[in-house]
DNA sequence: GGTAGAGTGAAGCGATACTGCATTGTGATG
DNA sequence: CATCACAATGCAGTATCGCTTCACTCTACC
């Protein structure tokens, strides 16, 4: 019988690449995993790896082989969901990352619900970017991560992990507030000045695409990807900006949204791997982050942008 | 991690009933089975196990863990499948069972050709009865057995085990060969003595079925499973009885066969553990059956009876 | 009440899977 | 071309783990 731990060695060297990344993800020494793979190499009577260069790669048969053994690994955890289950209420350590608006507006709630409804859970959140916070999850280094979804760039779902979605959040454009001027169409806003997300975050491409479609290309005054100083140069009259309606309202002081046409909406959701949806932790930290959402209301936008062209 | 050797254990426990046979089944000692059995409870957090009397019973948080642990084994058989299919031709050892007639008819032609097609497969055929072999099957005494199955009687699908029909084998009437008299019906030898197969072998239940639905209980001179003894009393005019369509016709000197009416017929099939079907051991050794198979052809019978009644 | 069989537990031992360290080989850099 | 960083590997030592042995308890059945 193939030795599980093996395969679960081999299939963390498909996701890592190299043996170090995969001694470092497992916390073994490079020399421990691969005496494993040479192990397993030799009771599977197949070559598994090809030395190229100073590293190595992956075989067909090895491939074929790491399939095998997602399978057996989400079995292992839908098992241990499952007896996490039996044992009554939810406890130990749920490690998530989120962006940062959910971890500034949504998070502070599912805490409160937690401590009410789960005492005995241990949260530890950390601010990850989406894509990133995703691999994580997969090697295990997160056991629930909060992703978000824009119009236009729809996430692939992958077989490793279990995706819930819980909110729709429009996506809206936020000027600083002026008695005499008042944008209506997003091309408007054409020659003024950005403050943009990094393009290779997903809100950034979002909005490049979205402005490329109105017409412009953003001429950018800062780029960051903490939406709060984004509203601090709106609010101060040096920018315009996207803006999520997850944001408080005490944020928007001095700041007028407005819807923009076609009501675009990112989803929020939460993302496990396959096999531990049922383990109750998860499913009380997904009831909260539901919960802790529905108790939040956009605010009121000062009017809706027409179509461009 | 739960430990999957464990898990092993604890599925094969389902299966035998007790701590000793499990033991016996898996080439441990009881002390081992128990200690490991201890030890998975611990990391599962939640009883497994029910002492009841001097024997113990799972719990249901056990039977989802077997659940969970019989996909794991199968994701492990079909690795290990996958791994020999890439390895070239077929080697190793296979370990089959069969019942009586297959192994006296269409063995020996398998033999052949597999000693052509694989010659460095190696075989080893035991005797067994069906149901015997196919709980020994799941539990990895052998690698494939033959059976069959009875119109009346449909053998339940499990998912431990992947089932192929090879072929269907008419059931006869077998009578001395006699100038005088030959049965219209198969009440007319409602009188004469029978040679039985036991009646907790497959066909013996049939056999009893069939003469039952004719009108009468066959009164048994003899009771075996082996065809040839059954045969023997036949042609030595101290019995009639069933016989398979598969019998060679050497065996049939001085006896007369008849169809029976509706033609009933068993259906024989090799069944392997689920997961192993794409086994190339496995494959050489069904593909070798079913050629062996293809090349005998049943006996003239000396007519048919009609229906009864 | 005696006996056979099921399960458990302590002690001991061998296999196994790590760590630590030294070595080889590769690719990037100056 | 020399140097350096780093990936992978091999060897020796060690600690843990999982098995056997053996003694024991408990139950079911004569």
């Amino acid at each position: 019988m193939l030795n599980v731990n093996r395969l679960r060695i081999l299939a963390e060297l498909e996701r890592q690449g190299t043996l170090a990344n995969v001694a470092a993800a497992l916390r073994y020494t490079p020399s421990a995993v691969s005496q494993q793979l040479a192990q397993l190499e030799r009771e599977a009577g197949v070559a598994l790896l090809d030395r190229v260069g100073r590293t190595v790669r992956l075989t067909d048969a090895a491939h074929t082989l790491v399939r095998h053994a997602q399978t057996i690994l989400r079995a292992l955890d839908a098992a241990e969901a499952d007896l996490a289950a039996e044992q009554g209420p939810a406890s130990g350590t749920v490690r998530i990352a989120s962006f940062h608006t959910v971890l500034l507006e949504i998070a502070p709630l599912a805490l409160t619900l937690l401590a009410r409804d789960a005492p005995d859970l241990s949260v530890h959140l950390t601010h990850r970017e989406v894509d990133e916070a995703h691999l994580e999850l997969l090697s295990h280094e997160f056991d629930l991560v909060l992703g978000e979804e824009f119009p236009g760039a729809q996430v692939p779902r992958v077989a490793g992990a279990h995706r819930s979605d819980f909110r729709r959040d429009p996506l809206w454009l936020a000027v600083p507030r002026a008695r005499d001027w008042a944008p209506r169409r997003l091309a408007d806003c054409a020659e003024l000045p950005w403050a943009v997300e990094p393009a290779w975050s997903r809100l950034g491409q979002w909005a490049l695409n979205t402005c490329r479609a109105a017409g412009f290309t953003p001429r950018a005054v800062v780029e960051t990807p903490d939406p709060l100083l984004h509203l601090e140069l709106v609010r101060t009259g040096h920018a315009v900006s996207f803006v999520p309606g997850l944001i408080g309202a005490e944020y928007l002081e001095g700041i007028d949204v407005y819807a923009l046409p076609g009501r675009p909406a990112r989803t929020l959701y939460t993302e496990v791997r396959s096999g531990r949806e049922r383990h109750p932790a998860l499913l009380a930290v997904r009831r909260a982050f539901a919960q802790a959402s529905k108790q939040l209301e956009p605010v009121e936008t000062a009017g809706a942008l027409r179509a461009d062209g």
